[in-house]
DNA sequence: CCAAATCATTCGAATAATGGATATTTGAAA
DNA sequence: TTTCAAATATCCATTATTCGAATGATTTGG
């Protein structure tokens, strides 16, 4: 068995490939340009490199065992892969159907797709999206495998292999239901501290940058509730004493639904910054250029 | 530029892998187990059949070219792949993140998901699902480029290249608002053809297996709504004069809830066989056969 | 401009791939 | 069974490639 590909002729593969579509060495010969006898010696060698049988002999040609079924799936599409990535880079086609898939969470989701998929629709129509919720744990795996294309989130995750493109602020600010007592006279950092909270639940021991800065500025608030989404806290707000802090954009499409009050956060905070999140191996793809594009162009 | 892969010598690649992420030759030859010459010569040989500088030489290694950065990719993910497929064959680890995307009709997902989700959240937490709708025109391309893992579908595309496994039966059913005049005294033929309907298009040039049963029985029935999804079918039918024939259990979970009268087609038709269809570049796959057993388990 | 690090080139020996000719195997038809 | 056509394997001489040690050339920071 192969453990590391040294131990393998690379371009061995090539005819184990062609051997597999034509089942026939003779033919597979032919289309490889190379004499049958070439062919034959170099199965041999595949077989003897692999240590197992790969094809057996019949009237008409070979017929694979199941391990060359087996093997065929990764290797025809290695081989395309490598068909497409050496050869000239085609510029994405924006008829073609094609698969993104994105990580940002509910208030993202909800903020921006709507906007992307109208955008889509005119200028791709083929093209769908994928939105998987927020999680910091698998980010960079994920995106390292092509999991996922993107995520669009304020993490910042250190490492070399990630690019980050800033996409948009967010600022928050501090909603509460009509009437909390609260917010009269203003909503001051005392107010702040002694109120119970909707919070949503920080992920996987990263605390967002509102948690970080309360944290330094030695604030302290009492949750009573924690979510892992930010569209439900609104209604929660308005049916509660508790208060939420959350987007202001959020904050302002919801306030007048549920007769909320909206105050500015009590503290100093900066606004948030919310970045697309992308793997240097993308960093390339012309499709994944293309869809950094239409996302930035769509922010900003 | 390569147009044929056999243009080039793929151990190359290894080579060029390992420069990149060396940085170094010097390095990059260690870890191959080649002398430093070795190595330079397998870079010239590399520039000279893609006909491309790759490297810039400096004076701590070799930083790559922009034509360099954008091969890695598809060469680290080809090389990758073959690493994977070559080795021994893992099983597939249930604790393991793995994303699975089928394509199935919304009363498909209705009725299979919750299921299967209810079964993955408890034998593998990690695994997610992605569905798509149903799209009877891409189907064959979408399986084989692994775009989609699975299809849930009536469909038999007939190409060698699918494996289909039944799932299970779905019977139909006719269903139409408390006190319809259809259904007093059954519903016969007559009354059938006689009725408006509320219809789920049917795909891209193929008829559903109703339809065929319908034309080759010569029976007519007029449309008076098109959808592309069955679940809505129960709510409109309570409200208006149409009949809708849709599947029993999809029938039974709905008529109470809407007063539906439910009735057995006015014709024969034997159950349509629901089956699951994946291509034959996933039959060996460890992940692809555990969902597929997982599936067939739950429904069976 | 020097020194240190690093990459490129040269060269002969060893190794491996190639393809023409020929032998062997296969399965079905006679 | 025998025969036959089609197909694969083997042999072998030729040609091409690979390898690494030694040496030469280049780069950049100091």
């Amino acid at each position: 068995m192969i453990t590391n590909l040294r131990q393998l002729d690379l371009n061995l593969l090539l005819v184990f490939d062609a051997l597999m579509q034509e089942g026939n060495l003779t033919r597979a010969a032919q289309r490889l340009h190379l004499s049958q006898s070439t062919v034959s010696n170099a199965l041999a060698r595949l077989r003897q490199q692999l240590g197992e049988e790969l094809f057996q002999r019949t009237a008409r040609g070979m017929t694979p065992t199941a391990r060359a079924l087996a093997l065929y799936p990764p290797v025809r599409q290695a081989l395309q892969l490598l068909q497409a990535g050496l050869g000239p880079a085609e510029p994405f086609d924006v008829q073609a159907p094609h698969v993104f898939s994105l990580s940002l969470n509910d208030y993202a989701q909800a903020a921006l797709l709507p906007m992307l998929q109208a955008h889509l629709a005119r200028v791709a129509p083929q093209v769908e999206v994928v939105a998987h919720s927020d999680d910091a744990d698998n980010l960079l795996p994920r995106l390292e495998s092509g999991a996922l294309d993107l995520a669009i989130d304020y993490l910042h995750v250190d490492s070399p292999d990630l690019h980050y493109a800033p996409l948009r602020e967010e600022a928050l600010v501090v909603i509460g239901r009509k009437d909390h007592p609260a917010f009269v006279g203003g909503l001051n950092i005392k107010d702040y501290q002694q109120a119970r909270h909707v919070i949503v639940t920080p992920r996987a021991g990263r605390g967002s940058p509102l948690e970080i800065v309360l944290g330094s500025a030695k604030v302290r608030r009492q949750a009573a509730l924690h979510l892992p989404n930010y569209l439900p806290i609104p209604a929660i707000v308005a049916q509660t004493d508790l208060l939420g802090t959350i987007p202001a954009r959020l904050a302002d499409a919801f306030a007048p639904l549920f007769a909320l009050q909206v105050a500015p956060l009590p503290f100093d905070m900066p606004a948030v910054q919310i970045s697309l999140i992308w793997h240097r191996q993308q960093h390339h793809d012309p499709a994944h250029l293309w869809l950094r594009e239409q996302l930035h162009d769509l922010l900003a």
